[in-house]
DNA sequence: GGTGAAAAGAGGGTTCT
DNA sequence: AGAACCCTCTTTTCACC
């Protein structure tokens, strides 16, 4: 595990907020030359802290903009790591966590549209592990924040 | 709203993979000169279909590995516009949507620890539109994959 | 959408503290 | 160790075709 110090996190803080923003602008935003936010960065990526960079985009203008909420019941005790082998082999599925409470996990789906909301549901009851879903459609997106703040 | 074809796609596709790929590099993915790339991207961002690039970060690592979904049940008729401007003043609310069933929204809290969970909660409740919440914790996160497959 | 040129940035080695 | 400086090579970003 690395230590890290507060360069770091607003350099991370930098690429959140933009993940093509050149070595030198981040540099001149935390009073460092470009060469060694360069090799800050080279580190976090090396040890995991950051995993890539990514584009954010509009679901709904690529078709898919259509989501859910599933409570998954499962059949009797089932590990976290085959309830996640299982989740992970539909396409669908945009997040799995298991959570405290009833429920043995929560899945994130996302589909083109109801028909298709409604085929990846049925794929995710026909899983061998499920014993019975709760779903809760999503009807607007109200607020999507980049995964850590600051 | 823009019409895309399967060239913006695989545009994106790339970015989705590396948002700090170059030009050049996309072009040859694709088959397309560097600023012809450019020009695509810069349409794109100015559409909205490309909203911006980002960092992914190990929420782990930077001391926000704990979450949380919120069901809301808000007193009478809120519409979505009010929950929006309440649970955007927390800076614990990674995401917020509006769902069928009895709840009226879905909260997703990231926070430091269970103690700062706890304290986002208890400032969630204290809004005035919250009539009651139930809260189901994150024991693990088993997937998240970035917002769009392709 | 491609091409070519000027400006900006990346990446590596060296020096300084 | 880590950061700054410098130099070369690549990338971006225009112009124009």
């Amino acid at each position: 595990m690395l230590r890290m110090n507060t360069l770091d996190q607003r350099i991370i803080s930098q690429l959140l907020g933009n993940a093509r923003a050149s070595y030198a602008e981040i540099g001149k935003v935390v009073g460092l030359s470009a060469p060694a936010v360069k090799r800050r960065v080279d580190r976090l990526l090396d040890s995991g802290v950051l995993r890539g960079f990514t584009a954010v985009v509009d679901p709904q203008a690529l078709g898919w903009g259509t989501e859910a909420f599933v409570e998954l019941h499962c059949r009797g005790n089932v590990s976290p790591t085959r309830i996640r082998a299982h989740v992970e082999s539909l396409p669908e599925v945009a997040a799995a966590y298991t959570v405290s409470g009833a429920a043995d996990a929560i899945i994130h789906l996302r589909a083109a549209d109801i028909h298709h909301l409604e085929s990846a549901l049925e794929r995710l009851r026909a899983l061998d592990i499920v014993e019975s879903t709760v779903s809760t459609v999503v009807l607007s997106t109200l607020l999507e924040r980049p995964p850590v703040p600051q």
